[in-house]
DNA sequence: ATGAAAGCGCTAACAC
DNA sequence: GTGTTAGCGCTTTCAT
């Protein structure tokens, strides 16, 4: 069917081991054969066949990405980030989409390691969860590659860490609004059961207190991550007799709802209400007003991701979680808060 | 390193044939075997390599899927869907991100090729341009593998296309401005070079004419697909003596940018202008007011080209071009236009 | 520098 | 039913 080396290696009248070496430039082969075995090369178009070289090779430079939803700006971001560091290392990329599925999340795993990668990087999915599943953390321990995630699987011997430090992207959220003359800060989306929301939301509640605030139970509105999540939490919101004047999002999807919401009651932001939302995807430059929010820097991400699974790869030995620093992104979704009339 | 078949073969007691028999279940093996055989299977996790696997049989059942660039929604619509159209039929796939570089397009037809992939699906990059680069169709035509993508490459007699009626999305958008009563319809953003924006130009142009309209230069406004591109096509337009009062966007997010642009100037959609655009991707759904948008139906888009590609693998014999007739989700961003002040 | 040969892990004829 | 054997296409010793 397809071309081989074997074909080649009878047109250019040598070995088959010749034609590999020049394919590999492993060993040295003289000018003239070097140059006759390209051509037929050229000629016929020839690609090597992937699975043998996997399959006699003991390395793929191959790294398996599994997302939980390529929908999500967010993940699209951080998944161009890792191919393209990986890319620069010399490595493929196989990225699989979990779709929230927790059972095609156990599939792409077993897949992963069927195609030989050389590492496994998680994004989302049950690598988030507050509260690891043993289930998952089992599997993951038995891979026989290295494993890296955004986030912690708690109780795992075999799973590393790089992430964002969520809980410094509220510092920087949480003292903006603050110098900008906020006191009643809201904090919308997300789920507690997801461990970055669980330390955003932490975050948040210290430095209420860190600051004199008030903790009211009614400025937490949890709901998801979803558009019309945010639109449910802000209307919630919106139903207070004493409504916040600012509003820290888990994403900027969720904050896209609530402006949505806000709008709908004929209000306006950042005249009425302030808005900060992380991630710093694409709906932030798209949105009016373009959003205010957390940036993880996607790049250096991507960088520590692949990174660390390559360095793991090498059996290198190196701290099992890492955190990068977010940066805020001011735009025009924030505003000193409206003097109350009196 | 990793466990093979010969090893379960050993530890069961039988041979690597029957251990390969209960894997792919292609015979009947007895049932205390089989059984002996699965155990250790669950024991050792055992996951057969993939790549010896794909070595040996004839086919991957995998299909390799290019697109333009993930972290545009619209391709991430377009992937899932066709990942989702996939494993309905059992196959995998491969997804890769040419990241709009001409270059990398190409490594990827080859690193399909390598991988033995049992045909090939690729939406934007050169398979979208109005006139096909030669170059390019030869590199398609000499693949092994069936070729499909949304767009028709000229000149080629092994591309297949399977793709959406842009005109017919122009005819949905054209008639539902008329019925409103709109008569100085704006086309922006895009490139005409591109081939299903030239087509959408050309149906506006026909249609204007049929309608008896004038073809105003000034209110066709190329620029990209891009955000900021729907910026400055929109202040192109409100740089006119005699402004539209609708407009058709070529794609999301030049909408979104479009409606940034208006708000700039204090002006509003939909009393201001009417805006539909192309793609209805979440974009439409998250923007303020919710976009009248071309729908495709991903869904049917993904089964639309997977059923394509396998149908060919099959070696049926298919039409090389099928379009798909897009429909009109009506939302927020349309109304009859202003009466002009007298 | 180059060829012969073994082996990567699996499947599929082929015997029995 | 089950084992034996021959590839699949490549890399890599090992000789020469």
């Amino acid at each position: 069917m397809a071309v081989t080396i074997y074909d080649i290696a009878k047109e250019a009248k040598v070995s088959p081991s010749t034609v590999s070496r020049v394919l590999t430039s492993n060993a040295k082969v003289s000018p003239e054969k070097e140059r006759a075995v390209r051509a037929l090369i050229e000629k016929y178009n020839f690609q090597p066949n992937a699975l043998a070289q996997g399959l006699s090779e003991t390395q793929s430079r191959t790294i398996g990405l599994m997302v939980a939803d390529i929908r999500n700006p967010y993940y699209a971001e951080v998944s161009v980030a890792c191919e393209v560091a990986a890319n620069k290392r010399g490595y493929k990329m196989f990225l699989s989409n979990a779709r929230s599925n927790p059972e095609l999340e156990v599939e792409i795993l077993e897949r992963f390691t069927s195609l030989r990668v050389d590492a496994i990087i998680q994004i989302g999915c049950r690598v988030d969860e507050l509260e690891s599943d043993p289930e998952y953390v089992k599997k993951v321990d038995n891979l026989s590659v290295p494993f890296v995630s955004t986030g912690v699987l708690d109780g795992s011997k075999r799973a590393y860490a790089f992430g964002i430090d969520s809980m410094a992207g509220i510092d920087l959220a949480f003292s903006h609004l603050l110098e900008l003359g906020h006191e009643k800060i809201a904090f919308l989306g997300g789920w507690l059961r997801v461990r970055s929301t669980y330390q955003k939301w932490m975050r948040y509640i210290y430095l209420l207190g860190a600051n004199g605030l008030p903790a009211r139970t009614d400025y937490v509105q949890e709901g998801g991550y979803v558009f019309e999540a945010g639109v449910s939490c802000m209307r919630r919101l919106l139903a207070l007799d004493d409504r916040p004047t600012a509003i820290i999002a888990v994403n900027d999807i969720s904050a896209t709802g609530a402006i949505a919401a806000i709008r709908e009651e004929g209000l306006s932001v950042p005249e009425d209400f302030s808005i900060i939302s992380h991630d710093n995807t694409l709906l932030s430059s798209v949105c009016v007003p373009l959003l205010t929010s957390v940036d993880y820097g996607y790049e250096k991400l991507g960088e520590g991701l692949v990174g660390t699974a390559l360095r793991l790869a090498k059996h290198e030995i190196i701290p099992q979680e890492t955190l990068l620093t977010p940066t805020l992104s001011v735009k025009n979704s924030c505003a000193r808060p409206r003097k109350p009339v009196s």
